[in-house]
This record gives structure tokens, C-alpha cells and sequence, in this order.
DNA sequence: AGTATGCTTCCACTCACCGGAAGTGCCGAG
DNA sequence: CTCGGCACTTCCGGTGAGTGGAAGCATACT
């Protein structure tokens, strides 16, 4: 039974292969054994040994007690590197905005398409929610991935739309030409909202922030209870004064990196 | 003029290499040109190319719009794994202490011979302060330094005194003597106080976080202005409040993942 | 146009990587 | 206590992926 290596092809290169490992531990948080690692990688077991001794050495990697391996803390040191300005400069302000209103916000860019949450910030009063820090979800069925779609350029709306897309919840909106619509109403509007179309109890309502250099750059979002998804707009103005300052502050920063990889062919 | 290759051993291994790109991002957040990426490394600039393409088709590098590397996003989402429970657990109750201070607060732990800040919740007036989420200071010149080091292990207090004490400003305590009746008048109320021995104009305060394993796991710490350095202790109560509420949360979760790595021989 | 600088591509040599196999240590069953 | 099973670790010879010098491009500055 334990024979599912369902690995395509071991990568020909070893940088590909270390990767390959450092891969298996986005799929889930889990701590693993080195046997599972070379299980869920295809690799023999004395090489993932040799390379997942490596990593750990260097600290990639690291072993919990039982001898089992998850992400190490250099790893998570070297990545608050990526995008720390854009982060600190908004941290602060989401706080404040956090305070007005009381409820868990947060920001996000889109990455390929999906909707990457890149910080927020709540409260100890729980509210069921989806998004973590770190964490993607479709841009279809979110007020932040709305946002992203909405105000990005169409050839990139076009090609998600294009898409089968998924549906977490019977109230997703998943059928493209009514999405378009959608859409439109949110540059009308200047915001969008989702009401449990990704995880039930809850709705959230999101705002632009654009770049200087033009275009949009991130979404500013707001979460709340299912029995507040129609008073959300009471929380626009706060909203959209803590985005022009993000704005603001950000200056030059770019936030989104950069716009699709060409390399990588499909979106 | 070029010629400052100032590298030991270009590692044998492709592995090593591949993890020694990757350390130029540790030493500064610039982005750096693939020619210096080869220069800082030592590698051939032709292997510097194909290792870093590597890394930034994957996604652990990217390339801003001067073509120029950093630290990707998929690193970073990778490095959110780490540790994700406690901070997840521990953010919110940080914010709680700023809410009830108005202070910049932050959660550290040791990682071997320095403090690694782990999390950080600061308003938008900014105060003079050295430390930054996943950066490190010195031990013995930071509040939850002194805290971490004061209640950890006798050994581990042993094998950082004896090495030699860096002194960031005038006021750094690096005499081992002096230190080690300070950090047992640490244990004996319970914090520590840091007066300008970081940066210039801001004081700190600590207090422990133990784990239900027993031991300390991390310290929370508070900064203030430098003219506030007589009546940090006022902040003791809740700051002692929110360190309790801290360990009854995160349970069972590790902090400090382990004591000191084996194999690296020096602390 | 001319030159300098930095990035990309190419290719034959060779050395580091691979993985089967044997060794070690631990645990639980008999 | 012995045995078998399991997970990890170490070893080693064949070989193909990695290396880096060199040549080709693309910009930018003179």
C-alpha cells in the first residue's frame, strides 16, 4: 500500500531535486520522517538522506525530537528578506485600521492566480476565516483575489476566467460571464465583497491599493461574521483611508514583484 | 579590484553551493546582479547562472525589473511554515499588550549564541530600535536576551559569557563578572532591563515565557523611549499577564525548537 | 562607430552524485 | 533473551550531471 510514489520525473538536476524536497514541505505543515520525504519525493533513500543532511546542517531544515524533519528557522529568516519593506511599512497601519474597526484585516497580492496573503492582523475573538499569512486562495471567491481581478490588466482577468473555477462553498460564483459583471460593478464601485463563498460564517469586503507607477498593487481586506455582510460598507471609509496611506508610504516600493513569469508557461 | 573573493572553500558539494547563494541574501536585503551573486560566492559565474536560474524558475529567487535577484515569495510562504502555530498563537496576544501599552512589543527566543526576534507588533510612531522580525542581536545587550540567557541552562549561560562580549554603544554591559550578578538578579524579580545598550535613545524590558515542558522557551519584551527607562516596570503586570496567557495557549508546541545544534561544534 | 560591462549560451572533460547493498540501532513480539 | 522488522546511516564503484573557460549577445556609455 505504501508503494504511491506518485512522483512524475526526479528532477534530472540536484538543485531540482533539493527543491523537490523543500517542496513536499509547502503541501502541509506536517513534520516528516525521512522515509516519508523520500516517499513523497521518488528519491532513493540514501539520497534524500545526503541531501536532507545537507539542508539541515545549513539549517533549511531542521529535527524535532523524534528525529523528524520540518522547516528550519534560517529558512524563515532568509524569507522575511523577500518584500520586509512593503511588510513594515504596512504592518502598523493595518494595526490602526485593525483598531477603528475591530475586526481581522489583511493584504494581499496576486501571485500567478492566486490571491497571497502577505500580512495580517487580529484579534484574540476568533472569526471563521480561510486566510493565513503565507497562505493562497482562488482570487474568484475572496474580496481581495475580487479586487486583484478586477483592477489588473484584462489579458490577465481574461486568462483566469478562462479557467474551470473552483467552488468551496455553495455560494462561490463561479460562473465566468456573471463574474465579469461582477467585476465591472467592483471599478465601479471602487470594492468588492464576498459573502461565504469561501469558507461558511464569514464575509469580507476589500479595497484597491495601487502602485505609484500605476496599476494595482495589493487589496486591503476586511473579514466579519456572516451577520455583518450587509453593513460591510460602514467599514469603507476607514478602509480606503488606511489604503491611501499603504499607498502612500509604500512610495516606490514595487509590491507585486513582477507580473506573470514568462518562463513558466501557463499562468 | 575585483579580485576580493574573499571566499574560503567554495563547497564541494552542489547542494552546498546551491545553499551559499542563497546565504548572500542573509548578509543585507539589496538586490544583487548575478555577476555580484558570483563575485560574493566565489562560483564561476557560468554555474552562479545556471544555479541561480534554477532557483528563480523555482520561485526561491526573483528577479526585480533591473534584472537584478532577491529573496522570492515562494521562499518566504515556505518559511511562514516555521514555527507558523506559535506565532500564529502569540501574535494576537502580542497585539493585546500593544493595545493595553502602546508600546512596541516583541517575542524572541535563543538561537544559538543570539536573540532571534520572532514576532513584533509596533505602531506607527516610530521609537529608535535595533531588532526587526527574524533578526538577531546580541544576547547580553538586549531585555529578552538577558531573560533568555539568565533562565536557560547553567551551561549554556557558561559557554556565552566566556566568549568575548560585543559592545554596541557606551552603555553595552559586556564585563562577564558584572553580567552574570545581573542576570541572577534577573532570575530572582523576574525581568530584565535594558538601558540604551543596542541603540542609542530606547530602553527595553522583558519578561520569561516558559514552557509547559518546563524551561524557557522565549522572552517578551517591550521598548520605550530612552526617557522612560525609570518607569518601564510599570509595564510589568501586564506584560507578566499577557507572558502567562502566552504559555497557557501555546500548550504543547515547542518554542525554542532544539537546545544547540551537535554538529556545528561552537555555540 | 568603438569600447566596456554584464548576461547568456555552448561544450568536452571530470569529479561529485547516485543508489544498491551492507551495517547499525531500536523496539516490540515471542 | 532472542528474533525479526523497521528506520536510519554508511559505503563504494560506475557514470552522467556539473563545471568553467571561452565565445556570443545585448546594452550603455564615450
Amino acid at each position: 500500500m505504501s508503494d504511491d510514489a506518485a512522483r512524475a520525473t526526479p528532477p534530472a538536476s540536484v538543485t531540482g531535486r533539493v527543491l523537490l524536497i523543500l517542496s513536499v514541505f509547502e503541501q502541509s505543515l506536517a513534520p516528516r520522517s525521512l522515509t516519508e520525504i523520500s516517499a513523497e519525493t521518488g528519491l532513493a533513500l540514501s539520497t534524500t538522506h545526503r541531501l536532507v543532511g545537507e539542508l539541515e546542517e545549513w539549517g533549511a531544515l531542521q529535527r524535532d525530537p523524534n528525529g523528524r524533519y520540518q522547516i528550519g528557522l534560517r529558512l524563515w529568516e532568509l524569507g522575511q528578506h523577500a518584500g520586509r519593506q512593503v511588510r513594515e511599512i504596512a504592518r502598523p497601519l493595518l494595526q490602526d485600521l485593525y483598531s477603528l474597526t475591530q475586526r481581522t484585516v489583511h493584504i494581499a497580492i496576486r501571485e500567478n492566480s492566486e490571491a497571497l496573503y502577505i500580512d495580517r492582523v487580529y484579534g484574540t475573538r476568533r472569526v471563521p476565516q480561510a486566510s493565513r499569512v503565507g497562505g493562497r486562495l482562488p482570487l474568484h471567491a475572496t474580496a481581495v483575489g475580487k479586487v486583484l481581478l478586477a483592477f489588473d490588466e484584462p489579458w490577465v482577468r481574461d486568462a483566469i476566467l478562462a479557467q474551470p473555477l473552483e467552488s468551496r462553498t455553495p455560494l462561490t460564483h463561479v460562473d465566468p460571464v456573471a463574474l465579469r459583471k461582477e467585476l465591472a460593478l467592483v471599478v465601479e464601485r471602487g470594492f468588492a465583497i464576498a459573502v461565504e463563498e469561501v469558507r461558511e460564517g464569514s464575509a469580507s469586503i476589500a479595497v484597491p491599493i495601487f502602485q505609484r507607477t500605476g496599476g494595482i498593487g495589493a487589496a486591503l481586506g476586511l473579514v466579519a461574521e456572516r451577520g455583518e455582510a450587509d453593513s460591510l460598507e460602514r467599514h469603507l471609509p476607514a478602509m480606503r483611508g488606511i489604503a491611501r496611506r499603504i499607498e502612500a508610504s509604500v512610495g516606490a516600493f514595487p509590491l507585486r514583484s513582477l507580473g506573470i513569469r514568462p518562463t513558466n508557461g501557463r499562468l
